[in-house]
DNA sequence: TGGGTTTGTTGATCGAGATCAATCTTTTCT
DNA sequence: AGAAAAGATTGATCTCGATCAACAAACCCA
């Protein structure tokens, strides 16, 4: 009776359907404990986790969409500082006195609220969930090391290359395709990568004119050249110098 | 007599001595396994923990010093994607395969490669230690978060004011005085940022010239005016007015 | 102790991308 | 469905910080 409902509130989630997800790891009663413990939430584009609320649910799970962590100048100017998706769980425990973040939905996002202390229970008894949840903590810390890397010397055609390889690297079916889905509008990409949505826009426009890759939509890509797209994210001026010589053509 | 042997090996490390840090955690038995198991390594500036080292031993805490994560671009641009300091543990199991950047010492560093096996035997048995590794993870992730917001939107002077801050909130004895020690030389610093040498200098003239700060040497700081510091650091562009009035002013 | 190398500073110039402005497209809401 | 709001694109101009160059200081190492 008690493990029907819990099989109502948890069985579309990704986080118990996918077997690489956390609360696939959990015996029947953990994961009953957990569910009843925790709190299921459907956040739309805008909506913000609010401090008050995190006080008493500071650990965050992500079932479906894209979730941002943002920060904000005095004078407005918004920056993207990561990004959640399907299967990371975020655990803000003991760090508000921190200088972090906003975490606000980008899109229409499922989380689920997990039970500090029922969390804390299965870290500790539970092995296999342990190693899940740490390798996903730890891909968020070098995700953002290496978006950080990616930021700080890249030029902006380089920046939207590698996030359009980290897009293919954290899709769900990704099967080494050549279609890449964009989760996140101009707009965001534009303050994750620190850049103005003019500039993404220029960016893709730049990419096609290369033939490096099409633009059918604005959450879609095909790439057409995968390597020439990587050696331009890894900073390869080579590729890019083919247009300079065109531009001293023209000018001699 | 074997106690004897892990003192000497050990007692003058951080992660032992400093009660708040992982080895500290350990019981008598544990810390003599892991210690047994365990590497030491003096590292001097350009030293880098090399990939077939680290496949052996995937998992790094630092003493002392400061080792870095870099980038390298094809072309030669370099940058500074994280900063590893005392007590930092750094766990690269399984991700070899990832486009991670290299691990180089920014001066003398002291680290302990530590047995993964035994590593992972205390994870799953002793809470303590788990917790403090816990945290250790989460501080390393939240702060590249915070350090990628910072470099994506912020102006140079922005920068280094945020910058000074994560020292100061990352010094041993914190005492929230107003001497900032800075571990890193100008160079480093410099692609830490993502700015130029040149560019961290002006900045420092710049705050010296606000009297937001005095430089006696260049690996100490004595603040002079935190909270316009921190202002600046949060891009309030009313603090920076100030000087482009007297340009008008100048050029009226 | 002194010469050589790396690092740091200062000044002058240049360029990638920000900003501003106008228009077009997509999404959202009733 | 249709109006209103939000987002995306394109072009023109401007600015901050990169780059280049020259020098000064600090740090090695014999």
């Amino acid at each position: 009776m008690r493990n029907i409902k819990i099989k109502d509130k948890c069985k579309d989630c990704a986080l118990y359907s996918d077997g690489k997800l956390f609360c696939a790891q959990l015996s029947g009663d953990e994961l009953c404990e957990l569910s009843n413990q925790s709190r299921t939430l459907s956040m739309k584009r805008g909506d913000t986790l609010e401090n008050e609320a995190l006080a008493h649910w500071p650990i965050v799970a992500i079932d479906s969409g894209v979730l941002s962590m943002q920060h904000l100048l005095q004078d407005g100017r918004k920056t993207i500082a990561a990004l959640f998706m399907r299967g990371d769980i975020i655990d803000l425990r003991n760090i508000s006195n921190r200088n972090r973040g906003a975490l606000i939905a980008l899109g229409n996002v499922d989380v689920c609220r997990l039970s500090p202390k029922i969390f804390e229970q299965i870290m500790g008894h539970n092995p296999d969930a342990q190693k899940v949840i740490w390798e996903n903590l730890r891909d968020q810390a070098f995700r953002a090391m290496d978006h950080s890397g990616d930021i700080a010397k890249k030029q902006a055609l380089e920046k939207l290359a590698s996030f359009i390889f980290e897009c293919r690297n954290r899709q769900v079916g990704f099967t080494d395709g050549d279609l890449v889905k964009i989760p996140v509008r101009r707009i965001d990409l534009a303050e994750y990568l620190g850049m103005q949505p003019e500039t993404v826009s220029r960016c893709f426009k730049d990419l096609e004119k290369r033939g490096v890759l099409e633009a059918p939509s604005l959450n879609a890509l095909k790439l057409l050249n995968v390597p020439m797209l990587r050696r331009i994210a890894n900073g390869d001026k080579d590729v890019l110098a083919n247009e300079s010589r065109i531009r001293v053509l023209k000018i001699a």
